[in-house]
DNA sequence: ATCTGTGTTGAC
DNA sequence: TCAACACAGATG
């Protein structure tokens, strides 16, 4: 990589790599932190000067806790529990790093955790809420947020809709959390409705990468807004060991089809899904309306240790509720707090960040319209 | 081709 | 617990 420079202009690289430019603060950061190498030890820098080669190649250290520089020039943040890294994502400036640890540590550890910044737990109301965000959010969930740059969107949607994030009453401010890391015991222990259910055809788990859902299952259970169709919506699903799987949910015209998308293939090989198999979709009854996913193998054997949970039959009408001046689809008996809208208007968390594919689904439409339904914990 | 974030290690 | 470093694997 770029062997032949004594550094890499980040700058230039940046903007040609992302299709958002980066920001004038990244620019206008100090050349040293600007001039990094790539990644590996492979690069040699051919400095006339003689000046130690290991030493030009180092990167910056942070000034802030949680956060590591990155090869090229931004940032990762990252936050240890049990003697393990939880990766909180990368960011182009350091300090939107540092603030991400943040948000990780609060969740974490609690309103006493200690901080880059101000602890988020003043007692002012809007610390309460921010609180009250955190502790009704798995752990993983937090941190899906973190790494997708969607927690701010999503803090400020929670705030809109209810002011609460849907944990009612006071907060306990020693933290108690409703999520764990591991396990499937946040939001997800409840009882659970079955969707509906597919044996997964060859090309549901071949190269297409996408899964059909059958169509009165999806205009059933997971209606798309017009104008929302063919860019898609994230549903979020938890699975049997509290793993949160998020697919890119749309519609194609092209086939006609419904279907989960980005996500899928992964989940496809994670699971070793083979053709015939069966998909079962579930949420749950409780106020939280989680979405969770699970599978069988044609011969039976389940993933999960066999839970028979309740199968309520679904009521087919959808009512489309208007919040913001954005119409959100509702099911019945689904809170709409399972629906979160992120919408940019709000927020600079993306603000310079490369395209990604969340970003992607914000910055394409002027509506910036994207519902990811929350599917519980990890 | 480029970047992310994991594997690993040693300091604290 | 934490950050530094290297780079495999993911992503574009």
């Amino acid at each position: 990589m770029d062997s032949g420079g004594s550094c890499i202009d980040e700058t230039s690289s940046d903007h040609s790599a992302n299709s958002i430019s980066v920001s004038p603060l990244t620019v206008l950061l100090t050349p040293e932190k600007l001039c990094r190498v790539g990644s590996g030890s492979s690069v040699v820098l051919d400095l006339e000067t003689g000046v130690d080669q290991a030493e030009s190649r180092k990167l910056p250290s942070s000034q802030y806790k949680g956060v590591v520089p990155q090869p090229n020039g931004r940032w990762g943040a990252q936050i240890y529990e049990k003697h393990q890294r939880v990766w909180l994502g990368t960011f182009n400036e350091e300090q939107e790093a540092a603030k991400a640890y943040d948000i990780a540590a609060q969740r974490f550890r609690g309103r006493d955790a200690i901080t880059n910044f101000k602890p988020l737990l003043d007692s002012n109301e809007d610390d309460d809420i921010e609180a009250a965000f955190l502790n009704s959010h798995s752990k993983a969930e937090i941190v899906d947020m973190l790494r997708k740059h969607t927690y701010n969107d999503e803090l400020d949607q929670s705030k809109r809709n209810f002011g609460d994030g849907s944990c009612h009453g006071k907060i306990n401010r020693s933290g108690i959390y409703m999520g764990l890391t591991t396990g499937s015991m946040g939001q997800g222990m409840g009882a659970r409705e079955q969707l509906f259910e597919k044996a997964v055809t060859p090309s549901d788990v071949g190269k297409l990468n996408r899964l059909v859902i059958p169509k009165q299952h999806a205009e059933k259970n997971f209606p798309l807004q017009t104008g929302t169709t063919s860019k898609g919506v994230l549903l979020n699903f938890e699975d049997n060991g509290g793993k949160v799987w998020r697919f890119r949910y749309s519609y194609w015209n092209s086939s006609q089809s419904y279907v989960l998308t980005k996500g899928w293939s992964r989940f496809v090989k994670e699971k070793g899904l083979k053709a015939g198999d069966i998909v079962m979709f579930m949420r749950s009854t409780g106020g939280d309306k989680h979405l969770f996913i699970d599978f069988k193998t044609r011969t039976g054997s389940s993933s999960i240790q066999q839970p028979i949970y309740p199968v309520h039959h679904q009521q087919p009408a959808v009512q489309v509720v208007r919040l913001f001046g954005v119409n959100i689809f509702k099911m019945p008996n689904i809170a709409v707090s399972g629906l979160v809208e992120n919408n940019n208007n709000h927020h600079a968390w993306i603000g310079n960040k490369r395209i990604r594919e969340v970003d992607l689904l914000q910055t394409i439409d002027c509506c910036k319209k994207q519902h990811i339904i929350s599917a519980g914990a990890l």
